[in-house]
DNA sequence: GCGGCAGTTGATCGGTTGATCAATTCGGCT
DNA sequence: AGCCGAATTGATCAACCGATCAACTGCCGC
């Protein structure tokens, strides 16, 4: 299958044709970043003019929100089998994910300007902390609300500034584990 | 004195000018942040000449650039008098400085396009890193460098959360000075 | 009082963006 | 076969961007 220009199907049905450029959009924000999202560049992708793509999605602000929940949900469905804390922590912090990484913080830079994006940020920050909280629960944690929250701020700023440069990954996961281990009030091997 | 127009002082000295373009844009990126940042916005704010702003920059990647830099710096520089770490990680997530952490988002979204910013955001967190250790020294950490880091990005990421939405600030304080004392191996009261 | 130059202006250029829409093309149904 | 409507095109618009530069202005030294 080629790649950058797309096959570009030709006539497909209204829903499919939404769907083939939101597909399109999607794994050019995981390429390039939320950024790279323009009525031309998505088109181009999809093997489509510009014109359509206006014309299959309600706005650019919409079209990036979307992209992004979507994003960020493949990645919670991806890690939603790990049920134990540390290797959930290590997976999410080894660097696997950077592109992810990127377009979190590229939302959270555009999300004063786009309202919708914004919603869409808070549902999925939401969404990450129920999935924390249960592995949290299951690991013995009363309250775990406000562990999951502080949780999912380390992991997210630890990632952004390894995105930044700082690249020492090991022992950012190391120093983690111990963290979150003080807030649980348990040993740190009990996480493994 | 008034704020937006500018008072549009006449015919100052080069360097002086130049100083005044730049306090302008940062002022300007304080309140709405780096991607503000325009040659006409900044002259509009400066009381002057858009070609004017252009002249006195070497493009507007070094502009930013340069205002981030001192954005951070001047952040650096209030809270450098604080040396004990409780005090200094509660200032840090205590909200008051949500202008500023928007800036540092946007900076970590802008990098990948803009090399001098990228090494400007490097160079700020070397700076960061520094001074945590200095503090973390003074705590008895026998190997400071992986915690400041880490610690850094804990606080960049607690606070990213809060500006996306979440606004439980105490506990997230009180959370990551219990994550600080597991990292350094002592007792949470030992900080404050 | 006046010449010269540093400081300054603002129109202008080429480019990119989101959005719009008349015109065109094609697939399926009769 | 022929046609109707949905799908698709691509030119076009207004807005904004960074950058450039010829022209203008006012201060300083003579």
């Amino acid at each position: 299958m080629p790649s950058t220009p797309a096959p570009a199907q030709s006539r497909l049905p209204g829903e499919a044709r939404r769907a083939a450029i939101l597909e399109a959009a999607t794994a050019l924000a995981r390429a390039d970043g939320l950024a790279a999202l323009t009525l031309r560049r998505v088109g181009e992708r999809a093997g489509v003019a510009s014109g359509l793509v206006a014309h299959y999605v309600d706005g650019m602000d919409a079209l990036v929100a979307e992209v992004f929940t979507g994003i960020s949900a493949g990645e919670r469905a991806e890690v939603a089998a790990i049920d134990r804390l540390a290797p959930l922590v290590r997976t999410l912090t080894d660097g696997s994910r950077d592109a992810v990484t990127l377009v979190w913080v590229q939302a959270w830079a555009a999300a004063p300007g786009n309202a919708a994006l914004a919603a869409a940020v808070r549902a999925e920050m939401d969404a990450w902390q129920a999935l924390l909280e249960e592995c949290l629960v299951a690991a013995g944690a009363a309250d775990p609300a406000p562990i999951a929250r502080t949780l999912l701020g380390m992991i997210d700023g630890v990632n952004a500034h390894a995105l930044a440069g700082w690249r020492e990954r090991r022992e950012h996961a190391d120093l983690l584990l111990r963290s979150l281990a003080a807030m649980l009030g348990v040993e740190v091997d009990a996480l493994s």
